[in-house]
DNA sequence: GCCATTGATGTAAGCGCTTTCATTTCTCAC
DNA sequence: GTGAGAAATGAAAGCGCTTACATCAATGGC
């Protein structure tokens, strides 16, 4: 049962008061040194360096963090890596961050908004200085939690001035109504829908929720079935299309919800003979790196990914007053047109 | 100038000392309610329950690294995430450890290995437990820190037994005999490669020399040129397969060091009416959903990414002695041959 | 019933830093 | 040279928790 002042010097790590007996100054001068050394003087802040480095000392972030109160630490809230476009953004926000110095902490939810709430909590219990999340819709206990901390978030992927929270993104439903709108304009009057799922996906909500609207602006609606909400995969994609090309009449555009299904749809259509876009029009969501290189392209909304990620990496890090009103930066999402679509046949 | 005592009432967070004040217990019972529940009496465990829900009390983070020594968090540090073979295993790994209870730190360093020295740096400062890294190629002070610390940490994404560290992966070299083997077998002489960039990725140039050394087996080599390194794109896929079609000869079997050079190879054959697999052979590696969709199937190699995250995390979550000798897990990696490849013309 | 155990609490000492406040040391204008 | 003010340093009090260790109550063998 060795002694609490040998432990350190047995075992640990070097602490600051090591470097500062070392060094023969105070902690305080040490922490100074580490901190803004322009408040030390040049002989001691060189002393106290080489011991530093003498001693191989780094801080300890958890005692930095309790006698700071702060942490350096950013949170991300996503429903999963498994899919590009958030991994783009986290990847843009995570270099971000690290320039700053802040490391972010990642979590993932699953399209679960209770083990969403779960993960918010786990990471305001980490401390994290601002928090990242994806979409609207949440648990509300999540959006106490929020407010009981007063801690900075923002609502990405979505843009909502009425929104009570702040949001980093571009309008969905709008999005759509482009789409849908330029479609009808090439003279398509027969659509159907491959949507995600929308439950618990304020984004894939919304997306079938402008297709619809735009729809019925110009009088037109969707097959019996509504959108067929399919997970995030090629196959299902495939799946989805096969479905609609039973039908009949036979719709002459077909509206996905995002690239991969988009892709799966076009894939199934050639595979199944059919031309795109001669005999069928396809649209994509999000504007991923392959919907510009397959044949015949897709035209797609292109989604700012990267964009977001820098725009929500400046909102958490900017160290302004408390809470301000809550800030909506739009992003633009526009149509980017390329070979999947024609007019019908 | 308020004091301490009352900063707490005023702005703060409820600490564990109010609510021991609230349930009238000491701080150390509640600390085992929270922390071990079982140890408290039923009586008092529902009173300090209570009280904890009363004031909406939620552990400080820091204070209780500090205080127990381990912080509950677990670093991966990657290239990026902007590659869904990194998205993939760091989406499980952050799963399962959630699952544990812990919290992901994600570091990511974009194959600058000062940059990943510094990641690793400042993961160790923020107290993770246990460590992710990828490839075995590293700034020599990261692997001295990391003695230093004693910390637990797995090379991923690769497997040498005769390695001192720990790796978690797959052979890439032995995997990419297994693709030369094959062409060789299926009749193909003339071979080139499009690899990724070798510097700084141990994975990359562990698959060129696997390719090399297979092909010296044959009595074989590639054009004068070498392998094309190439960034992780599909256009950068497509220029690469366009040089190579000005070899004359020709070759015949394209290998290519990832999956999306691979992709981008076969869209180009495509579009310059090249027919794969008859005119051209092509190879790819990591076997992305997409190498099973796009016609006519892409011939690679099976990278098993959601399987190295679950071992990885095993082995990181693992609480064993301290560090015991490097454990080296080896995950198969094998060829899955589909329509890109045939016995050349 | 009595004493040795076992189990449940409480006490209080840190964990390794930051930061306020007091003290000491410099700077200069005069 | 002197004293006022600025700049640099040190002393020490926490930050909010965990965890020996001490204490006290309950248990059970005899």
């Amino acid at each position: 049962m060795r002694s609490k002042r040998l432990r350190n010097r047995d075992y640990g790590r070097p602490t600051l008061e090591d470097v500062a007996r070392h060094a023969e100054v105070s902690t305080a001068t040490v922490s100074r040194v580490i901190s803004d050394p322009q408040r030390v003087r040049p002989v001691l802040r060189l002393r106290v360096q080489e011991s530093i480095d003498a001693l191989g000392y780094t801080p300890h972030g958890a005692a930095r963090a309790l006698a700071s109160q702060r942490s350096n630490t950013v949170g991300a809230v996503i429903p999963t890596l498994d899919n590009a476009i958030f991994a783009t953004t986290v990847q843009t926000l995570q270099t971000e961050l690290s320039a700053s110095g802040k490391t972010l902490l990642l979590a993932a939810f699953d399209y679960d908004l209770e083990r969403e709430r779960r993960q918010i909590e786990n990471l305001l219990v980490r401390g994290v200085d601002g928090l990242m999340l994806t979409g609207e819709a949440r648990h509300p206990a999540a959006y106490d939690l929020l407010a009981r901390r007063g801690i900075r978030y923002a609502n990405t992927y979505v843009h909502d001035p009425a929104s009570p929270h702040t949001t980093i993104g571009f309008d969905n439903r709008a999005a759509m109504h482009k789409v849908v709108g330029y479609l009808h304009q090439l003279g398509h009057r027969r659509f159907a829908m491959i949507a995600g799922i929308a439950e618990g996906n304020d984004r894939a909500s919304e997306r079938i929720a402008g297709t619809l609207e735009a729809l019925a602006g110009h009088g037109l609606a969707l097959p019996d079935q509504g959108p067929l909400e399919r997970p995030y995969s090629m196959a299902a994609g495939r799946e989805a299309l096969r479905n609609l090309l039973a039908l009949d009449p036979r719709p002459t555009a077909v509206v996905c919800g995002n690239d991969v299904l988009a892709l799966g749809a076009l894939l199934e259509a050639a595979a199944l003979g059919i031309r795109v876009p001669d005999a069928l029009s396809i649209t994509g969501f999000d504007d991923l790196d392959l919907a510009r290189e397959i044949p015949p392209g897709l035209t797609t909304v292109h989604a700012p990914l990267a964009e977001m990620g820098r725009l929500t990496a400046a909102y958490l890090l900017d160290s302004d007053p408390g809470l301000p009103a809550p800030k909506h930066i739009e992003l633009s999402a526009e149509l980017v047109v390329r070979g999947s679509t024609a007019p019908p046949a």
